[in-house]
DNA sequence: GCACGTCGATTGACTGGTCAGTCAGTTAGC
DNA sequence: GCTAACTGACTGACCAGTCAATCGACGTGC
């Protein structure tokens, strides 16, 4: 089970590569970016300034790997939760959970990503702005599909929505990132909740 | 009338401190606040590298200046929609019409400052985290105040909605900035409306 | 069993380039 | 001739990335 007991004639005991990545989330979600040297990385992850160098080509390349490795996954998520055959506002509401509950899992990773990649999109995000648009435009198809069996108001266009629903989810986590609301275990359930109800009902009475 | 020419000992003929921050805007918008140099400043502004300091205390003293600048107007602006008597969905509109104003008159500033202070707050917007704290609340209230008269549902809290509405409304601009979405000027006008329409009425048809 | 060779993993001192900020001056208005 | 505006060469610190050296696991031949 374990690929690492049984003929382990190539992976080293401990994947320092792993380490290394885990190590930068913590440096970078605790100083940012720009103000961690790499040997910051080095020094959290317990391993030799050099070694960096050996599994990355750059400090720029941590950052990257941590993004691909995860916006991957969100994408999946969103394709995932469109194949479904639920309401486009199940949909929706499943995507806002992938995205929650991914902060609530890994606050420090989100943070790194969130503040890092996605919202500098100018100097570093420019690199992933072609991943980060098939984020958008996924949401879009969903929208575009709800309008399109009468589920969602057709004078909306479809992106600008998606960038709405996204937009707000992100704002929930940067205020948790940044403590501008308190970010207890009970709102991760009724934040869900909540951004949906927002996106799809409307802060007006029905 | 002109403040410059009447008995001006004071002022020069031409503000060269006015000329620094406005070429910051220029090459902090281009480039990105922690790839330009002060000496790319000075240039842009025709003006000797030495005189930015003359001015500012730090190439952080420019970004500070040009976020104070406009955020002051920002937080006036909520609060004179806070002020009239209108229709809390009024007031919100008042607010989002504002603020895209504020990016249709001058892009690039508005993209320096949502990429490098707002949505930087780790870094560098910490300093200003308690500026950017108010412009929430603020929204918060008028939201608050829309539930007290029966306009707004009560089962949203209002910090969450206020975080939901500004932070559609600065995704949208950031979709402007890098060109995820089209930026013509028919969009400025249609943004501002459907930004409250789909936080007030929701995607779903009513 | 042992000596030796190979090669990836690992180390950390060092270098080269980059810039923010300083400062000793020069200019110009009054 | 005083003061504030203005100039730009210089310096000190900082740090990403390099590299020569060491370690250690494993195979191979004898």
């Amino acid at each position: 089970m374990a690929p690492e007991t049984s003929k382990a004639s190539k992976a080293p005991p401990v994947d320092k590569r792993r380490q290394i990545l885990d190590a930068a989330i913590r440096v970078f979600a605790r100083q940012g970016f720009h103000a961690t040297r790499v040997s910051d990385i080095a020094d959290e992850a317990g391993v030799a300034y050099g070694l960096v160098y050996h599994y990355f080509r750059s400090k720029d390349e941590v950052l990257d790997e941590l993004f691909v490795e995860r916006w991957s996954l969100l994408l999946a998520a969103i394709e995932e939760a469109d194949r479904t055959g639920e309401t486009p506002r199940a949909k929706l509401a499943a995507v806002a959970a992938f995205i929650v509950d991914s902060y609530h899992h890994n606050p420090e990773l989100m943070k790194v990503i969130i503040v890092e990649v996605t919202r500098a999109a100018n100097s570093f995000g420019r690199t992933h702005l072609e991943q980060i648009r098939r984020a958008y435009q996924s949401i879009a198809k969903i929208v575009a599909d709800g309008q399109e069996v009468g589920a969602f108001r057709r004078d909306v266009d479809p992106t600008f929505a998606s960038m709405s629903f996204y937009g707000a989810i992100e704002q929930l986590l940067s205020g948790w990132i940044f403590e501008v609301i308190p970010g207890s275990d009970g709102n991760f359930a009724q934040a869900k909740e909540l951004v949906v109800t927002m996106i799809c009902d409307g802060l007006e009475p029905r």
